[in-house]
DNA sequence: CGGAGAAGTAACTCTCCGGTTACTATGTAC
DNA sequence: GTACATAGTAACCGGAGAGTTACTTCTCCG
């Protein structure tokens, strides 16, 4: 900044690697959104600075407003890929192609290897439901993006009960509800939960140790008597 | 703002009700953590506003900057009170006087109550994982504050093995994070849940399914012999 | 009483941030 | 090649927000 002729230098730097930069808005508009969304989910929606995105996006804010809109705007655009993404991921599980027990045992780990191995999708969860997800009400694809999940967790369940596998009268969303929160918990609250418990969950054995218990819990429940009632 | 004598009109507020506005450092300081406490959990820790955490507790800045210090120390105390708040709530359990079965259901059905009674304290929790703990982590009373509640779990699972009601071999930990897990993803991602799923969720008769779907699945898996590993 | 020090007020500063505007560069249709 | 639309740049603006300062008021001790 400051020095004379700082136009052209700032051109020969996006030049540096020898590729000519050319024009192309699709490129940039992606490019956008992958900040977007980096910066959203280290920072949160009120953490999260427009002028950040922008340059994480090796772009300028006039872009930015240009091709997606206010903080708003993109934020919700980011809201919306994301559960594209996840909806794509759970469409490609085919669940019912195995037996009842292994599609089970597949899901609850799809389900823990999953938010590991998408981290960021934990934080944007966790800041919308901190915005008691004021945009994801006000996305309109959203109802058009019904979760496949549910009725796969009920077609394995009517299959497992069938084979005499299951107990019966399982809700699924109820049963979605416990495979996802026996991983997400340990994901999303590992940070406070090493502080205040022990470092050693944060270890790869750690983690292995939680996806095995996590398989467990369902499967026993799944695989049980219901218990006589108290 | 702006019309001549407005230090007599602030007073005159105050003294509103007729009790008089006398000094109080401490309700003073009280009031100060109250309003940040609400503040942080609404708004998060980049959200939250010192003006308005100063305006909520009937106060002022210079005050607020008095008695606690600046953001970062403001939000640290917080922290701090949250944490001895609920290892309080855990002493008082006394599962130790409960045949094993009653401590187990008696500690998953707290847990759920818990959090219904308490939603600032998940949104605390959300915050300072989206900040990775990085204020947990350097409030040293934290390592004095040890919890409790994995010893107690740890008595319970023994008598419980001793009884021939639980299976052997259940990690105390391991069992804490799923029993805080079936609850705490329920009220934590209730939000985008309703609007993924079904509003229902939120109902009462939504919330009392989940209490008892939560306490079936830990005490399934506590009374049910390990499975045969695949 | 009187004054020292703490409690409390409000206006101010300075930086940062979301959003805009005025401008330049590029490519393409004719 | 030139005019027109789109891609892109950077300086700018108004407002808000964290933190400070100059000041007034209360309380209590000697």
């Amino acid at each position: 900044m400051g020095e004379g002729t700082g136009r052209m230098d700032q051109k020969n730097a996006a030049n540096a690697s020898g590729k000519a930069r050319t024009r192309d808005p699709e490129r940039t508009e992606r490019n956008i959104l992958i900040a977007a969304r980096e910066e959203f989910v280290e920072y949160g929606y009120q953490g999260a600075r427009i002028d950040r995105i922008a340059e994480r996006a090796g772009s300028n804010k006039r872009m930015l407003y240009h091709y997606v809109g206010n903080k708003d705007a993109l934020y919700a655009r980011v809201l919306l890929e994301a559960y594209k993404d996840i909806r794509k991921g759970e469409r490609q599980l085919h669940l019912g192609r195995l037996q009842p027990r292994d599609a089970m045992e597949r899901l609850v780990g799809f389900t823990f290897d999953h938010f590991q191995a998408n981290p960021w999708f934990i934080r944007l969860l966790s800041t919308e439901n901190m915005l008691r997800a004021r945009y994801l009400a006000e996305v309109p694809e959203i109802k058009d993006l019904h979760s496949p999940i549910i009725m796969q967790i009920r077609e394995v369940l009517e299959a497992g009960e069938a084979a005499g596998d299951f107990r019966t009268g399982v809700d699924p969303l109820q049963l979605y509800i416990t495979i996802a929160g026996v991983s997400y918990f340990y994901f999303s609250n590992m940070y406070t939960l090493s502080v205040a418990f022990n470092d050693d969950i944060k270890s790869e054995q750690g983690r292995a140790d939680r996806r095995a218990h996590a398989i467990d819990v369902v499967m026993s429940f799944l695989c049980s008597k219901p218990l006589a009632s108290k």
